[in-house]
DNA sequence: TACATTCTTGAATCCGAATGCATATTTGCA
DNA sequence: TGCAAATATGCATTCGGATTCAAGAATGTA
């Protein structure tokens, strides 16, 4: 017990601060929180002592009392796909500024969601963005526990959560239009995993237009986001009954898998095969490959996340919202486009 | 007062379950404290209660009395280096498994740790993962308050902190030997930021080797780990006094715009140039590039990290220790190199 | 059946900072 | 100069779970 006060590691307190300072605890307190009382004779003797031992509010017991963590939580799923690590930085940083602190938590599939769950509320959060989908159930109980979640890049069709998101279906017409206007009539999809809601929305978006637009409704091949996955959905397209003319890849890593692969089997791109993406990943835009792509917006993204999470923890009345983005329309090279077209 | 209980997001807490389940509050927190004596009637009791109102330890109030918050924090650069997503979905995972949660902080540049800083020890983490430098003073200040740390690819030369790294300079070495085997004769280096430690080692480990061999001394440009810059440092090298016959790229991503601006200006990789990279990133094995690069083992590495963060974290008296692992070789295809000579 | 040993359980206390309340001090104004 | 209003400060309590201590129950052994 005597020795306690002088092991290592013993991080000072603000008794200590206050013992040293011949002061109260409240006044140490007081003097670290912005707006409370205290005299500038006072601040100066608790920053004199605080200062010799090396004093640090203890967020985790600011914490307790507080009732709040000034943490959020942010769920990703691995990241394959390239765009998760700029999404994860760009959020880290805008909540950072905030004063917000990032308790990372990563699952392999957006299937993982259970586990993480039952931690994200063990740490008290004071909020969650998350790159999974979230079962209704998932939604409540963190709702029931008043912990604030924004959906990035998914939704619920009722509008019952806050979400940010980049317009899929809007990209991929748009990627369709393209593609279409240059006469193009076979096409094939290259899908993203199973269980991913952004697949799911591209690959929607791309077969609806396709099929308001009277063409024939276009092959599917699955991949998994990931570039060998791109190289076998365009063998398993090259050996099937004919290559389509034009092939469209749930993303953008995939898409230069299956450019390379279908140079590989001397197939040129674009000459005999457009091929486009959708993410605008920084390989995407790689000179060998210079994808025509739909770009999300990430960094108006992640600020909007930021700010619309920040506004749920502040004022936890206020409604739900959802925000979409439109992607920034990329005409790379490796698709054959309409000459002269805009819009 | 009266509402606050039925207040929405009012979480259960201990004091609530035993109240259900008729026990006392050290009862709960028994039962979910492993190894703890607790008769089978009485757990049963309080998961039923606890599991009725939707109860779970708060982790924050367990991290003030036991002094342990289970987190760490893991400190990272601004990830333009593609090598980066990578380590953290791997650190993050492998402390997962552990039980361990992690806060994660982002900066720019590796010379803004201050403030960094600041934050990890108000935070309470039980260990640091950096993958920035410390200042000596930093470090001192994490050991002062018992916070262990472990240096991501990069140390201190007198071994005063314990380490993860990737062996640079081997990896450079054998880069050079390639290269000059062929008998490549003129050397040039594209150099990463001016404060990566990692950059300085790549670089400094090929002009060591170039020199022990007797070569000339490489011009080095420099660049910032992007893909422009890689670009923008062909450039340089082209407008200047003849092109040397090998580029060294302190990573991937600069190797691989090196040789898409060579190819825009034609000169052909590897034909005419030999590029080579560091890291083994995902891009680097895209056919378009197929790069001949060292690949940094970051399962391993994570791996090890995680475990001895974790060593340290259970007996902080423990010495420091330093692991290198020699990063795997890959002969790719962008650069011309020595036939049937191994090692 | 008696007594020692081990297991359960609850009461009380603690971790470190924030805050309501009460008191002491200062400032403002007539 | 006097008194009210505003500030400053300390005391005591609180957040939610872990843990020590001591008492009570269960088990084992002779």
């Amino acid at each position: 017990m005597e020795n306690s006060k002088y092991k290592t590691g013993r991080r000072a307190t603000s008794y200590d601060v206050a013992k040293l300072a011949g002061v109260s605890q409240s006044a140490v307190s007081r003097v670290y929180k912005e707006g409370a009382s205290a005299s500038p004779a006072m601040r100066e003797k608790v920053l004199k002592a605080a200062n010799q031992v090396g004093y640090r509010p203890n967020a985790i017991a600011r914490g307790l009392i507080t009732q709040r963590s000034n943490m959020v939580a942010v769920i990703i799923t691995h990241m394959t796909n390239l765009n998760y690590p700029e999404v994860l930085v760009e959020l880290t940083q805008a909540f950072s500024n905030e004063g917000i602190r990032v308790l990372l938590f990563t699952i392999e599939r957006e299937s993982e969601t259970t586990q993480v769950l039952d931690q994200v509320l063990q740490y008290q959060v004071d909020g969650v963005v998350t790159a999974a989908t979230l079962t209704t159930e998932q939604t409540q109980m963190l709702e029931h526990a008043a912990i604030p979640v924004v959906f990035f890049n998914r939704s619920r069709k009722d509008g019952s959560v806050s979400a940010v998101r980049c317009d899929q279906e809007e990209g991929e017409r748009w990627l369709v239009d393209q593609l279409v206007s240059f006469g193009h009539k076979r096409f094939a999809i290259i899908s993203g995993p199973d269980d991913s809601v952004v697949s799911a929305e591209r690959t929607a978006g791309a077969i609806n237009r396709l099929t308001e637009l009277g063409l024939d409704r276009p092959m599917v091949v699955s991949g998994d986001y990931s570039y060998e996955s791109g190289r076998q959905a365009f063998n398993k397209l090259f050996e099937g009954s004919g290559l389509p003319d034009a092939i469209i890849a749930a993303n953008d890593v995939m898409a230069i898998g299956c450019i390379d692969e279908a140079e590989a089997r001397d197939v040129n791109v674009p000459n005999e095969l457009s091929v486009v993406g959708f993410d605008g990943v920084s390989p995407a835009r790689f000179a060998a490959y210079d994808l025509t792509t739909v770009q999300q917006p990430v960094k108006r993204m992640t600020l909007a996340t930021v700010e619309m999470l920040i506004e749920r923890i502040t004022d936890p009345s206020i409604s739900t919202e959802e925000r979409v983005f439109a992607g920034s329309k990329i005409r790379g090279n490796s698709a054959r486009l309409a000459l002269g077209e805009e819009e």
